[in-house]
RNA sequence: GCGGGUGUAGCUCAGUGGUAGAGCGCCACGUUGCCAACGUGGCUGUCGUGGGUUCAAGUCCCAUCACCCGCUCCA
């Protein structure tokens, strides 16, 4: 499938266009229009039913060690600015970067190392990004490159020091950048953050200074005891939110994949640690099968088990769910959801400080005073349990996952061309329940009491269905206007309904029709949207 | 961030320094009896944005923004 074509489908028919786009747009952010609007909200939707709403908690799930219990939360974007240095993104999203004039690439201030070196009756800090041996062949290189000198003069070079980050460097003007000829081309370091600063209050100075939240989960554990104080949940439950995240990415790209403003749809699950492996292995199944049983084919999709070395500093286990995305390499897969065992990093990074791994355990991050780097909040999050009289730190698993992601997956795997009686057909295969117009109706013709008659059952599912009425132009034209946007149904009244008010009711991939009696329509809708 | 490409009507795109175009779509009227029918009429433009060169710029130059491709980087 070309991307083009979607892109521009979308724009056409009013599922995403481009943020500000009357003033040339803005690099990673977009809106959804009307239809993109109900596409969205109906995925949305189809989540929070299906992990919350809908969830029974007396039932055992299938695959599921117990029976567990679901509730949902809905934070803030802006929060206490400690909520981020406790959970680790203050320090991790938060660089600084150098820029070199001459050859225009930037790098990460604490990745150049560098040695100074004297020769000609000059001192110069000669860069690079490599360290080790590789650093000191690289910086003679450069060294003797710089200074003019020959391979076998190497002695006119005396070095002062070892290999050192440039973090140790004040004199930005005798520093030899990694990828420069001359000296002095490196800025000073320069704040480079991934999370959207912004001011609390009016007259806010540095010290009032926030960060719109780069992930929604943080809301939910601040909030963990609150809601284990006011609902009567019991471990093992989840807390889901729904809500807009952002973060200053490097590189948007590949159309909404990869914004600065976009929407997760997360559960933070509690357990006892002693269950927490069979709970991860039920959240990974579930979850992978969520988006199979909305339409994403399992010749696209796939479920990731990360390696050991690509798992971050928390967690004992993480898995991807793919998606093999039309804009990407054939075989290369696009990240939808993340599902991570987070063991107790989370809340105990609230409750003591900053965590860093020390070996197999995790211990509070000290600053150079000895004292936590960041302090946590001192409240006990500890969970009681007053059968077993156990009172312990609740493991964590978390299924997070990208709602705008998604939406362009369900999209992308929706689109079809196909040529029918010569003339090429596109439609939308949307799931019926994420689909944004549930069916047409039309009155076959614009004569003879039809348009009428398809009026009033447009009033009549309109109260209960997302439908949508259209008299223009020939019945052909309509029906493909709707394939287009993946209405799964169009209704006809035709001459026969004036006789035994029946309808035709037509597939939207089958093509074929049927006749139905007027009365049973809503009864026929409910089952589309039950499939 | 770097390199390459693109930017003209809602969409897809023509356009040689000299009057802004086509197809599709959309709207109205008529016609029309089931898969992008037909007729007539109509709407649609800061030629991405800002400068410059020129008697004259959609076209040439510079800058900038956005999108696409390839690197690079990254949750």
């Amino acid at each position: 499938m070309d991307m083009d074509k979607l892109v521009s489908l979308c724009k056409r028919r009013g599922f995403l266009f481009q943020s500000s786009e009357i003033y040339g747009g803005l690099n990673g952010f977009w809106d959804y229009g009307p239809l993109g609007v109900e596409l969205k909200r109906n995925i949305k939707e189809a989540w929070w039913q299906d992990m919350i709403s809908g969830h029974n908690e007396l039932l055992i799930s299938n695959g599921a060690p117990c029976e567990h219990q679901m509730v949902g939360i809905d934070c803030s974007i802006i929060m206490h600015p400690q909520v981020w240095k406790c959970s680790g993104h203050y320090d991790l999203f938060h660089d600084f970067m150098v820029d070199c004039k001459e050859s225009k690439k930037r790098y990460r201030h604490d990745q150049v190392r560098g040695r100074w070196a004297l020769a000609k009756e000059q001192r110069v800090f000669i860069a690079t990004q490599s360290g080790g041996d590789e650093g000191l062949q690289e910086t003679e290189q450069k060294a003797l490159k710089f200074f003019n000198l020959r391979a076998k003069s190497l002695e006119e070079i005396s070095w002062d020091g070892p290999l050192v980050s440039l973090i140790t460097i004040t004199d930005f003007d005798k520093v030899l950048g990694p990828d420069a000829k001359a000296i002095g081309t490196l800025t000073p370091p320069r704040e480079f953050n991934l999370m959207f600063k912004t001011i609390v209050g009016a007259m806010g100075g540095e010290e009032s200074s926030a960060f719109l939240r780069p992930e929604t989960a943080q809301g939910i554990f601040v909030n963990f005891k609150n809601v284990v104080d006011s609902t009567r949940v019991k471990i093992p439950f989840g807390i889901a939110q729904i809500g807009k995240s952002f973060r200053n990415e490097i590189t948007p790209r590949n159309f909404t994949f990869r914004s600065r403003e976009f929407e997760q749809m997360e559960i933070e699950f509690f357990c006892h640690p002693s269950q927490s492996p069979e709970w991860y292995k039920y959240w990974r199944d579930r979850r992978y099968k969520w988006y199979t049983d909305l339409g994403l084919s399992s010749s696209r999709l796939q479920l990731r088990d990360h390696d050991k070395d690509e798992l971050s500093h928390y967690s004992c286990g993480t898995a991807d769910i793919e998606y093999a995305f039309p804009f990407l390499p054939p075989g290369e897969f696009g990240e939808l959801e993340g599902i991570a065992h987070r063991g107790d990093f989370d809340l105990k990074s609230h409750m003591e400080g900053k965590l860093v791994r020390s070996g197999d355990e995790l211990v509070v991050e000290l600053g150079e005073d000895g004292k936590p780097k960041h302090r946590g909040s001192g409240k006990d999050l500890r969970y009681f349990n007053d059968q077993t009289r156990e009172r312990f730190i609740p493991h964590v698993i978390e299924p997070s996952a990208g709602a705008d992601r998604g939406t362009l997956a369900f999209l992308c795997e929706a689109y079809f061309e196909e040529e029918i009686e010569g003339e090429t057909r596109v439609v939308l295969r949307l799931n019926p329940r994420i689909a944004p117009v549930k069916a047409a109706i039309f009155p076959l013709v614009n004569k003879d009491g039809m348009p009428e008659k398809a009026k009033a059952i447009y009033g009549d599912l309109k109260k209960e269905f997302a439908v949508y009425f259209d008299d223009g132009g020939a019945i052909g034209r309509r029906y493909r206007r709707q394939d287009e946007i993946g209405t799964p149904i169009c209704i006809t009244v035709d001459g026969q309904t004036n006789q035994d008010d029946t309808v035709t009711w037509r597939d939207r991939d089958t093509l074929q029709q049927k006749r139905i009696p007027i009365q049973g329509l809503k009864e026929e809708l409910r089952n589309l949207l039950k499939s």
